[in-house]
DNA sequence: CTGAAAGCGCTAACAC
DNA sequence: GTGTTAGCGCTTTCAG
């Protein structure tokens, strides 16, 4: 059992506590710590399977080397391979990421983010649900970096993609591209300011075309029953309209579930249309028919929220920083 | 900033930091302590938006009410959605969980696991890649529920599923219900027990059903390269051989990759074809040609280790469990 | 080269 | 009802 501990060692070896601590922090050589006492001490160690506990190490010197990592659901593919990677980058530079996930709920991320900073993470860096978290992630004095989302005029800083610039650009390029002027658009309730931007980009792309966005087709759906109110909102749209031409899924979420919902329900229709998505999953690749994707550099925003969260750690410059990075639209 | 602490607000209120330890954590009562005494604490408190050091706590108490989750690959959706949800189990149990990938790499996974056990987690739950990691927390005494993948003889709390008989069955059925003869199967690098029984579980039911399985179909691609290793090896197979009539793909990654390798450079084979596989995900509902799925419970999983976590957390008894969850196999 | 000791923030048994 | 105090396990300054 893990009782070992650095006076235990030091009570059996017969050294000094420091002289251990010395040895396993890698500054035995800087102390000029005999060889003899090192080996000795490290066979100790070795022998007995004793793990140094980072809680109280942590107490003394203020650090805790963890990182939290907050998005409302980690099983989303977007998120989830954010995640992923910066866990992996932070994880070679000396630091353990927590993942979690706080469902959209703003309570849950709050907790969360309380419960982090409580057990000292030395910064966190979340896809923000909630302006209350940043608040008090504010008021703890934690370095924190967002990403995905901005909120309108907050100061932190923020690493993701023009959520406006990448729909106009995207949307204004299909409608040269394709004949459509009926573009059904699906979207998550956009509490979020990212989709709002979304939908905003598409609506003056089609102004740029000189065109007007048809508003009855501008659908949002329920995000806690994406299923049952996609299926929902699809089928009465599709039984008022007839000329609907194209298809717009503001996030993967819709994407998946709003394709979803055609194949299954009204595959008829389906055939014809013209689709794009935001968030380029590889299902689209090969979906019948397949869809455009707008896909966000995911690898590129883990790095950038890596980069930008050990700078703070290290530098303590808290000038805020926001990197926007371009999106890329693969074209089906 | 984050200086306060239980001194300094005993200092500023001059109480003690028993009192103030007690009103923190619900036993202000059962100590009877005055309610303006209480009052003035948590004011002050909320004031200072103070927050108590879970580390200090933890270092004294011996708890930290933290449990450690590995799984291979926490964007995979099958460790996701199990992860997500033991995550949401736990934390209203009161615990906080770390999730972490251990992107199937030994070395990694053992790190890992020797980090939480230094951050003190109270528990472990993993879907081990590697058996050193089990020994070594055998070793530490941390209480730990493994699942998905059970490594042969070793005695440790185990959910999961029984891949031999799930494979059997649905393949058994599979067989009786379509006159396939030649089953393409698709596995990644088995050296996870849970690919090797699946895939005796197919070759079983052939010989249940008075056949053999033809071997050369039996095709094991690469993890680490899974894209290309999927194009060179269905390839290879389909221009030896021209009458499969079935594919069987042994986990999602085989699935998805899978498909998509047909999808893209087989297509006209694939119209004609069986297809079922382990694991399922929604896209094996809209897929063309659809796909049968063998889906595991995954809420299930998630509820039972979560369970069997708490109950080693509270009762200490150390004897092994072993849950074996049934399969569901959604015919399509 | 090594040891003594203060202190990180909190809990809880024991005193008053 | 509230205060005193001894740890929890580690780091690090200062002595020797």
């Amino acid at each position: 059992m893990n009782k070992t501990s650095i006076q235990k060692i030091a009570a059996d070896l017969e050294v000094s506590t420091t002289t251990i601590s010395f040895i396993i922090n890698g500054k035995a050589d800087k102390y000029k710590i005999s060889k003899a006492t090192q080996k000795r001490v490290r066979d100790y160690i070795e022998k007995n399977n004793y793990q140094p506990s980072s809680l109280a190490r942590s107490l003394t010197t203020g650090k805790s080397y963890t990182i939290g990592f907050l998005a409302p659901d980690i099983a989303n593919p977007f998120y989830g391979q954010v995640g992923k990677h910066i866990e992996k980058r932070l994880f070679q530079a000396g630091y353990q990421v927590f993942l979690s996930s706080t469902e959209e709920d703003p309570e849950m991320e709050l907790k969360m983010a309380q419960s982090m900073v409580q057990r000292q993470v030395d910064g966190i860096i979340l896809a923000p649900a909630s302006r209350r978290t940043l608040t008090f992630l504010r008021k703890s004095g934690t370095p924190t970096v967002t990403f995905d989302r901005k909120l309108p005029r907050s100061k932190v800083n923020f690493v993701g993609i023009d959520n406006y610039q990448a729909s106009f650009g995207a949307i204004n390029e299909f409608l040269s591209k394709n004949k459509c002027r009926n573009m059904l658009m699906i979207s998550i309730t956009p509490e979020v300011d990212t989709l709002k931007q979304r939908i905003a980009g598409c609506i003056d792309a089609f102004e740029n075309q000189g065109l007007k966005y048809p508003k009855h087709l501008n659908l949002t759906v329920d995000y806690q029953n994406l299923e049952q109110s996609c299926y929902e909102e699809i089928s009465r749209v599709l039984e008022q309209n007839h000329s609907i031409d194209s298809v717009y899924f503001t996030n993967n979420l819709t994407a998946f579930r709003g394709f979803y919902t055609f194949s299954k329900y009204h595959r008829s229709r389906l055939e014809k249309l013209k689709l794009i998505s935001f968030d380029d999953l590889p299902f689209n690749e090969i979906s019948h028919p397949v869809i455009t994707g707008i896909e966000q550099p995911k690898e590129e925003i883990a790095n950038s929220c890596s980069r930008l969260m050990l700078s703070l750690l290290n530098e303590k410059k808290d000038q805020v920083k926001k990197i926007i990075l371009p999106v890329q639209v693969n074209w089906r």
